[in-house]
DNA sequence: TCGTACCAATGAAACGATTCAAATTTGCTG
DNA sequence: CAGCAAATTTGAATCGTTTCATTGGTACGA
């Protein structure tokens, strides 16, 4: 087999010079329509497909946008990456996904990749503190979105959900049907997303002068955590069983779930309301249809290249932050009481 | 802010060669060790980063390999993809990853930039009947490996994984356990998957003369098409209820086990085993931890990136098939029958 | 018939790396 | 210290595009 056929080639077959060739290519109002019918033939004819590599050195970047998340299984990041392919795809890019998988070094390695790549810039949901690897990529004058932290506006452009908000739309929800002892079920503090989420609902406890607010601490993220948060409910008793609960995320909440209908102790929503965070497609699918707080991942992913796209056109390097505020999605776990 | 620096201003910098700094980097040990140190003091005052694409051009391919998958959401392929990173990065690959979405269109999309980038090879779960297009690519010399479909070994090589080894196990575990009247649900049998894993389960149930499979047809592979089967069946009574049921795969017979054990009619594993396929995460966290049959996606993904290692090293093209055997998980939802 | 404008097509000069034959330096040996 | 082999360094040629100043044609008005 004998390698593939370059633009040189094609000009030779349809008898033209090779900057025609690339205006067709480029340009095709540029050529006439005889030519460029011909060339058009030629291409076909040869099965040329255009190097990008050398298209790429000539005007000095790829047409491709880095994309690094902690983690592809994950349902929102998943969301996040389709809806910013599809964005980057109607302005004529392509995305490049790194998973890094909460780790560092493979994080590490994945910006050097596209940095090789002459990328034309890089959306990231950074691992940890990186803040001195990324200082390094603006520099060098790599164009950079965080995605899912804020940032010193100063020095980076992001998109973030407002956690915050989502907690006291929570929380408020539960107050909303009536609940009034409510318990907040969520993992260690000290990751951002929970603390906001919790500092959110403490806000709207704060409202209703008769209400309170429980925390109970999960250890991990899981269905399995949710589930002994559960069985302990269910062995305080009926007498200390809060009204509402309010998970941290989807997954703690359909362990919740899963301790209370199992031991058929509680009824949901009857004696106890549930609400999770996510919305996650396991949620409507619950034994009891889940009330959730979803996230508005295909905005992130369509914002986060729309900031990318403003950094790479303009030369002086103004930043924003966007916030989104996420959404209540009612279901069945949260259905108000009726009238007694 | 000024271009990044080029290779040519490292040499000027550091007093030597082009050609001097090209070896440093690709063949460290043909330079000695002090002008070495000099250029490596260089590249790192000057921040050079290597333009990958002028490399490409002048070696002729690039260090990365395509990998197109159907629905990177789908728990088995994002093992699969994580796995086929690793075994990219081992060898100093990197993976571009192209999400087709079972959509044809997209997936064409990915095969046109894929051949641009002048991807090593390329890892395909394909969308329906592509011959065609992957004959294109064929001729054209780019090296392609089909993941979880079975390929012409006179074409392609792929890497598969027996659905009717699995069907048979997963029936043959329920027989083991001391079930006889067995179920199977399933979505259409038109996908090739599911047909293959009733067959194996037919050929398991044939070798008791004792034993039963009624098919149940489910409308789809989600958790709500599972449920409305447990509905029906709980509908039926316990007369009609078979022993052992085992499902296409493990959304189903999380559905199935939601409205059984929410209706409280039937005790899972006591009544009625249970067994899934896929082993998704949830399936050691459901109600009742879900016996499942997993798919070796860790050694799929290596094999494949080994596979196609072996196209690209070779000029003559022997195409080779692996199929791998899956293996089962038990768990409590096929726990024996205790002797009464 | 000439001048002017416009449109198409041309082809040489980059882009930034790798490669490799040739030139130079180094290290030994006698 | 000459002579030779091995080790190191050099730099021009090359990969396949895009770009753009230049050339060649054609049409139209004066």
């Amino acid at each position: 087999m004998n390698r593939t056929a370059s633009i040189k080639d094609v000009a030779t077959h349809a008898g033209v010079a090779v900057g025609t060739v690339s205006n067709v290519l480029n340009y095709p109002d540029r050529v006439s329509d005889r030519t460029r019918e011909r060339v058009l033939r030629s291409i076909d004819e040869l099965g040329f497909v255009r190097n990008d590599a050398a298209r790429q050195l000539r005007v000095g970047h790829s047409r491709t946008i880095g994309l690094i998340v902690l983690d592809v299984g994950n349902p929102f990041f998943t969301a996040v990456v389709r809806a910013a392919e599809d964005a980057a795809a109607l302005q004529g890019s392509a995305v490049l996904l790194g998973d890094s998988g909460h780790n560092a070094g493979r994080e590490a390695n994945y910006i050097d990749l596209f940095q090789e790549q002459r990328v034309q810039g890089l959306l990231i949901s950074p691992v940890g503190d990186v803040t001195d690897r990324l200082d390094l990529l603006r520099e060098r004058g790599v164009p950079t979105v965080l995605v899912d932290r804020l940032a010193d506006e100063s020095k980076f452009s992001s998109v973030a959900v407002d956690d915050d908000a989502g907690g006291y739309l929570a929380a408020r929800h539960l107050l909303d049907t009536g609940r009034r002892r409510l318990a907040f079920v969520g993992g260690p503090t000290s990751i951002r997303q929970v603390a906001d989420r919790l500092q959110g609902a403490r806000r709207a406890v704060k409202e209703e002068p008769d209400a309170s607010l429980e925390v109970l601490e999960a250890e991990g993220q899981t269905v399995l955590a949710g589930r002994s948060v559960g069985d302990m409910l269910v062995e305080r008793g009926r007498a200390e069983l809060p009204e509402g609960i309010f998970c941290a995320n989807d997954l703690l909440a359909l362990g919740v779930m899963q301790s209370v209908t199992m031991t058929h102790t509680f009824r949901i929503p009857e004696d106890v309301a549930l609400i999770g965070y996510d919305d996650i497609d396991f949620a409507v699918s619950a034994v009891v249809p889940l009330s959730s707080i979803r996230q508005p991942t295909q905005l992130l992913g369509r914002t986060a290249i729309e900031l990318l796209s403003e950094e790479v056109e303009s030369r002086n390097p103004v930043h924003r932050s966007v916030v989104f505020t996420p959404e209540l999605v009612v279901r069945q776990s949260t259905a108000a009481l009726s009238a007694r």
